[in-house]
RNA sequence: GGCGAUGUAGCUCAGCCGGUUAGAGCGAGGAAUUCAUAAUUCUUAGGUCGGCGGUUCGAGUCCGCCCAUCGCCA
């Protein structure tokens, strides 16, 4: 029951591009949700990666004198180092370069082409020279049938390409729709995909012949398997999926299936379809969920380079320099796109959320309280003859509550949680008025019970901010109970009442209070 | 063009199978209070629930049309 395996994954990350806001989102999703379930004791499998292959890796290599493996290389190194800035936790990095990868989806496209999943066929359409791309036909047209960088007439050109049959596999997928109809998160993007399912499948052609930086195909070397097909396997191959006898498949093999695929919309289609149509032709099991989230724009317009809006590294940077690493976390995880609207990334909403959430609830909770049993009982938890009160209730429901929302990939309904019993904290210290029984020795037990409840629950809130925030609410726990409270198992550390009578409780300053970003930048 | 959504307080959004005075957070106004990071707590905001029409004893909540925005596809 410990050792319940719980696996998530990010897409692999195209080498061609730079990271930047979109791939901070989506893996610090994962890095929560990953936290979350180690800390529930759960055996976490957290994957990311990059995805290497490809005419476009190729072309930007040619463009700047060096081979694709170097750019690759160059680029795979750029992305590891953005993984440890930031802090995330992700428990292998899979490169499609890597020898374990390659050899695994080898073996897993020739087990389709032997199964008859995947089958030689001619590929038939409008080519443009120059650009050694196809267009399809209503692209074509669109460009009157000329190219659109030099103006030269598209070509009729044929090519022998291996397909995977696709079609074959329409009813089962909806059957798997109906069956599972939380497959894909959130509900309106499943909507989507029956939408198009039930316009029917074409099969879909897995290789192609006009560059070479990729993975041979198997018996047919001159074929080259698409770059997205190849990414999609690194799922499966990470865990030594297609090498039944190697180390990986013995240690790994009970992390399939991901309980979630994390995404970004724009790559549904692969993911809700094609994907689990490999994995049925395969025989494997499909993935519990997928969860595509949408995009982050900044200031109310699309991030693009020629706006200038686009938020990259540096701009990252700078967010973690003023507000802190774990206050970035917090953004991401509370205000993203997790669901179908994208979500606008402002400087200004940074700063509220920032301030109202952290500084003044977080922050300023846990200093209070503090400072109570420091100023009224020397900084040693005292005594509750009250057992609580209503407190280990509303603890146990919150760590429910909580536990129910990370389960359903709910991140910022879960934060509302730990959130919430800060707040009801802050409200009954304004209620009881702590401050004032503590001009008459003969409230001693009352105050005592007081802000024992107070100490115990804001620590409970810690541990299920914890994932979000792991510098900082480590911070927090060193403060209320220190050691014996941090590494118990997580029923007892979730539980009201972990902290024992005489234990240190300190006045603790977690967010300091920042003047808005915009102000320091402008400045 | 096809399919699918969405349109609720200044902002971001909750509102399940239709039913007493339509909710939350943030922002703004007011009050209380001082343990705390000029924090906190309470309170106010009177929003035609996009528009028009319909079903119903009764509709943000169902149906139709219109307007606007968006997503997916071609």
């Amino acid at each position: 029951m410990s050792a319940h395996p719980a696996t998530i994954t990010t897409p692999i990350y195209y080498v061609n591009d730079r990271p930047h806001i979109g791939h901070a989102y989506t893996t610090t999703l994962c890095d929560v949700w990953a936290r979350t379930m180690r800390l529930r004791g759960r055996s976490v499998f957290f994957l990311t990666g990059t995805d290497e292959h490809g005419v476009k890796v190729e072309k930007s290599a040619a463009a700047r004198g060096i081979t694709p493996r170097a750019l690759a290389d160059e680029n795979a190194a750029e992305f590891k180092r953005v993984m440890s800035l930031f802090g995330l936790s992700n428990d292998d990095f899979i490169r499609t370069t890597e020898p374990r990868h390659e050899r695994r989806v080898q073996a897993l496209v020739k087990r389709l082409h032997e199964g008859g999943s995947v089958y030689l066929g001619t590929f038939e359409g409008w080519y443009d020279e120059g650009q050694e791309e196809y267009y399809t036909e209503t692209k074509a047209k669109e460009l009157n049938y000329q190219s659109p960088v030099n103006g030269r007439p598209l070509v009729r050109a044929t090519e022998k390409n291996y397909y995977f049959r696709l079609s074959a596999f329409q009813e089962r997928l909806q059957q798997h729709f109906a069956d599972h109809p939380h497959f894909v998160q959130p509900s309106a993007r499943q909507n989507e995909v029956l939408g198009r399912l039930r316009e029917g499948l074409q099969d879909v052609p897995i290789t192609r012949t006009n560059f070479t930086w990729g993975i041979p195909f198997p018996g047919d070397p001159q074929h080259v398997i698409y770059v997205w097909i190849d990414a999609l396997f690194n799922y499966i191959t990470a865990l030594g999926v297609g090498e039944p006898n190697s180390d990986a498949a013995r240690e790994r093999a009970c992390h399939w299936p991901a309980d979630f695929h994390v995404i970004g919309k724009e790559i549904l289609w692969f993911h809700a379809v094609i994907w689990p149509a490999l994995l049925m032709a395969l025989e494997l099991p499909l993935p519990k969920r997928i969860h595509a989230h949408s995009f982050w724009i900044a200031d109310g317009q699309k991030m693009s380079k020629s706006l200038g809006n686009f938020i990259d590294l540096p701009s990252i940077e700078g967010y973690f320099a003023h507000y802190g690493l774990d206050a970035w976390r917090w953004y991401m995880a509370t205000q993203g796109p997790l669901t179908t609207t994208d979500a606008d990334f402002s400087a200004k909403h940074f700063h509220e959320t920032y301030t109202n959430d952290l500084v003044n609830t977080v922050g300023n909770c846990a200093s209070r309280v503090g400072a109570m049993i420091g100023k009224y009982f020397g900084g040693t938890l005292p005594e509750d003859a009250e057992r609580g009160g209503p407190w280990p209730d509303r603890c146990a429901s919150a760590v429910r509550q909580w536990c129910n929302h990370m389960d359903a990939f709910e991140l910022a309904a879960a934060a509302r949680c730990g959130i919430d019993l800060l707040r009801q904290i802050d409200g009954m210290i304004n209620e009881t008025e702590p401050f004032k029984l503590a001009k008459d020795p003969a409230n001693l037990p009352r105050l005592a019970s007081i802000l024992s409840q107070c100490a115990q629950t804001v620590r409970v809130a810690g541990v299920l901010l914890e994932p979000f925030m792991p510098s900082k609410m480590s911070a927090l726990a060193d403060g209320f109970g220190g050691d014996t409270c941090r590494h118990a198992p997580w029923e007892a550390r979730s539980a009201y009442g972990h902290m024992q009578p005489g234990c240190a409780v300190a006045k603790l300053a977690l967010f300091p209070r920042v003047e808005p970003i915009g102000k320091v930048l402008a400045g």
